[in-house]
DNA sequence: TCTGGGGTCCTAGGACCC
DNA sequence: TCTGGGGTCCTAGGACCC
């Protein structure tokens, strides 16, 4: 089937969850004439890519200081399904890695502090980091919850030469919040985004102009962003093991193997060249909630009661936005892990709820087997002219408004309504959705 | 070891139309 | 008798990222 998808990659992932990488200390400049340091002859651009050091992890230290120089790992609690969100680089010297099942997590490190996560708390420590990046120039890419791509370009008069810049940045978050950060600079985002990542963490990695393809070359396969375990594994088979070798192929031979689409990303990536992957237009594509239940489920009506308020929960993230769907997308995952999706798209946009939950119930009797159930998602495609027109203009219309109106009643704190049917009742053990973190 | 949750984009194949 | 060519939309699955 799509054995190629997925390597042309424009990478927007706002509210995306931190995944931490590699470790090693410094700051250094990579490439030698003075292009970024010599001082403005001409424009040229100038990007830095900046990227908080084990966010999640370092959130928590701050709100309780007992913490600090001990591993830290935020994620799922020991005991239950689910895996490392982030971890302290102390906890990484035990081995613990970034969506390691929690399992392992504590049988490497059983000492560690377990956290659950806190998005709420990371969200708002994460703007106040972006706002200061903000104070620095008003082209700030927010990339996900702890990285932004900036564009510099043209600051030096303001701020200094980049390593200027980036130092003063650096020192502002620290002092401001007290988290820690990486800095990649470069003529491009894409190049600037790997740098950030080679010297974690509190690195800076200046790339000179001109340079970009020779600092590509002196990394790992590993390292180039967009090229993940399932691409490296059919390059390793083929004997290529290193960007050079990657970057030598031909534009033939890197379409036939990963598509035009694909091979283009892989040809531009390897030399340096920024293939657009902050180009995308930000909106929303979609809307999903999922949960993996603590024990796998052969109820159905314990998984028609997730729809439910699964459906809820959608309707009332997509409402505020001014967005609208069409097309339900219904996920499950079997207890061997085999993954199934189904969609239905109808007519006419879904008016409140309890279309939404019609239509899970309706693709849901179409793979309804019995067989036990680890995994069910729920999701809404956004319509892609969606926040204009009229919204509630058919006969669903009245239910709708009142459904939104509870929906603004408790965001202001007016008191929540729930159904009926998603109060708690007594079920066998094993069928109790897992609670969210 | 036993594998979260939230996203993005791409692709093949089928339906349907001209 | 053995079957065009192109376009668009929808669906399911996959790769990848944080």
């Amino acid at each position: 089937m799509a054995r190629r998808g997925g390597l042309s990659r424009r990478a927007t992932a706002p509210g995306a969850k931190h995944r931490a990488r590699v470790d090693c200390r410094g700051s250094s400049v990579r490439g030698h004439g003075g292009g970024l340091e010599a001082g403005v002859r001409h424009v040229m651009s100038v990007f830095f890519h900046i990227d908080l050091d084990a966010f999640f992890a370092s959130v928590e230290v701050i709100d309780d200081p007992s913490l600090a120089g001990r591993p830290v790992i935020v994620g799922a609690t020991p005991g239950h399904r689910g895996v490392v969100s982030t971890c302290s680089y102390e906890a990484r010297e035990f081995g613990v890695r970034s969506a390691m099942p929690i399992s392992e997590a504590y049988r490497r490190c059983p000492q560690a502090a377990f956290l659950p996560v806190r998005m709420a708390r990371y969200a708002e420590m994460s703007s106040r980091v972006m706002a200061v990046f903000g104070e620095y120039t008003p082209d700030v890419v927010r990339v996900s919850i702890d990285e932004a791509s900036l564009d510099m370009t043209g600051t030096e008069r303001l701020w200094g030469p980049p390593k200027t810049a980036a130092t003063a940045i650096r020192d502002r978050v620290a002092s401001l919040t007290g988290l820690s950060i990486s800095t990649g600079v470069a003529s491009n985002r894409y190049v600037a985004k790997v740098a950030s990542g080679v010297e974690k963490p509190a690195g800076l990695v200046v790339v000179e102009p001109g340079d970009e393809a020779g600092f590509m070359l002196g990394l790992r396969l590993k390292d180039l962003w967009g090229v993940g375990g399932k691409t490296r594994d059919r390059l390793g088979q083929l004997g290529i093991d290193t960007v050079e070798r990657l970057a030598a192929l031909s534009p033939d031979s890197l379409s036939s193997l990963f598509g035009v689409s694909g091979g283009d990303f892989i040809r531009k990536v390897a030399r340096g060249i920024d293939p657009g992957i902050y180009d995308g237009d930000p909106k929303t594509r979609s809307m999903s909630s999922e949960r993996t239940f603590e024990v796998d489920v052969t109820d159905r009506s314990v998984v028609e009661s997730t729809l439910l308020g699964m459906a809820e929960e959608l309707v009332a993230r997509m409402y505020p936005e001014g967005l609208q769907s069409s097309c339900a997308i219904l996920k499950l995952r079997y207890d061997d892990f085999e993954t199934i999706s189904v969609r239905r798209t109808r007519q006419s946009p879904f008016v409140g709820s309890a279309g939404v939950y019609e239509t899970a119930v309706a693709l849901l009797d179409e793979k309804w087997m019995g067989r036990p159930v680890r995994l069910i998602g729920l999701g809404l495609a956004i319509d892609r002219h969606s926040g204009q027109g009229d919204l509630f203009d058919d006969p669903g219309e009245r239910a709708a408004r009142v459904e939104q109106a509870v929906i603004d009643a408790s965001r202001r704190g007016l008191g929540t309504m729930t159904r009926a049917r998603l109060i708690p009742r007594p079920v066998s053990p094993g069928a109790i959705p897992k609670k969210p973190s």
